[in-house]
DNA sequence: TGTACATCAGTGAACGCGCGTTCACTGATGTAC
DNA sequence: TGTACATCAGTGAACGCGCGTTCACTGATGTAC
């Protein structure tokens, strides 16, 4: 059964949500260490003191866009991964998935690539966190294929690492490639995943 | 002939540089968009209106700061490809290069890599265009490899984008690696890029 | 169903503070003769 | 070498402004009976 939230909480959630959406759109042209209460609020059109009655600090707000931005999207990954087909479809639906998220959710992924590396600490952390569990999925995926037999757990959290560290970088890769450029970056993206997987395939091959 | 400055412009150029290493060390705990004039003049002991005479902006002095971290890397990178050794030994001093390079300057690391994606659109830029150059210094470099024979110079491009990303992801990860890890990541590293390189040797193989 | 009290999301005034920018200035350095 | 004037890096006072945070508040929603 669906239970309905009180009239005030729901209230709530939905001021929330205004606040972190209109944070999302202001970090469009900024980073989070100069993202400030006030213009969070003014966007919302709530008084600045209503901030605190949902977040500490801007930090704070930026840890529950890290967990909206990354936190659903390990279901997606794992069912692309445990999806069968050769390599080459593989490939096909992993770059597909990534421009598709890219299209549906920009004003997140930009967030994530600018905040991965950004001035924030805590939220530097929380983004690290998911997406070493991001790794940890890729590598146990992996590590049911055919292909690994004879591969080292450690050998395929390092190929884990490189897929991951790819579809980011292609995510924030496509974030600013105009629209006339898109196919071209779509394949070239589609032959570095190629290249890696022969890589992959010939890994401590007596050759 | 070694032209003397004049002892005006020699202070200045004093000054500049003191602003220049001020704003980098503030800029190891926050992001360029949040970096105040104030605060850069005041860690080196100058009155804020000072620094009007070097700077327009924090902004404009975030693209001086990209020049420094980068514009002497040319030199160092194509030297490095161009010597000649087996795909192993060339793996292992790209990887003691990155090493060096990220214990040398820290904060410049920290700086490029926090920036890439940051807040201030003309220092992305600036960094982009870097790395845009590095990406086909090392297109060139890889051109010239009979390793290359057959290859398009897209597909030259695609695998020195790989490679460049590689590296600066590198980078990046020693800058967060504590002591007791450095010769693990090491090993990571280098077994990442011997796997692109079988990807390589292996590219377009009929087989 | 109705009443009396408790909760708590959002308000609005007030605070002290540091910000970026302007302006006229000073005095050491540079230059012309 | 000495003198007179020009340049200009750095100064310090002043400005208006928006910031984060505090506090006591209001009034709709929730709860107990």
């Amino acid at each position: 059964m669906s239970h309905t939230l009180g009239i005030r909480q729901a209230q709530k959630q939905k001021t929330r949500q205004a606040l972190l959406d209109a944070a999302l759109e202001l970090l469009e042209e900024q980073s989070l260490s100069s993202l400030g209460l006030r213009e969070v609020t003014r966007a919302v059109g709530v008084a600045p003191t209503a901030f605190y009655r949902h977040f500490d600090s801007t930090a704070d707000l930026g840890v529950a866009l890290v967990e909206e931005a990354l936190g659903s999207l390990h279901g997606v990954i794992r069912e692309t991964l445990a999806a069968t087909g050769d390599s080459e479809e593989r490939i096909a639906r992993a770059v597909e998935l990534i421009v598709r998220h890219v299209d549906a959710y920009p004003a997140h992924v930009r967030f994530i690539a600018r905040e991965r590396h950004g001035g924030v600490q805590r939220v530097r952390e929380a983004i690290g966190a998911q997406l070493g569990q991001f790794t940890e999925e890729v590598r146990d995926a992996l590590a049911l294929d055919p292909e690994s037999a004879g591969w080292s757990t450690d050998d395929l959290l390092m190929l884990a690492r490189l897929y991951v560290d790819h579809m980011v970088m292609t995510a924030s890769e496509f974030l600013v490639t105009a629209d006339r450029d898109r196919d071209r970056m779509r394949d070239l993206a589609e032959r570095q995943m190629r290249l890696v997987s022969l890589g992959r395939r010939h890994w401590r091959d007596p050759s």
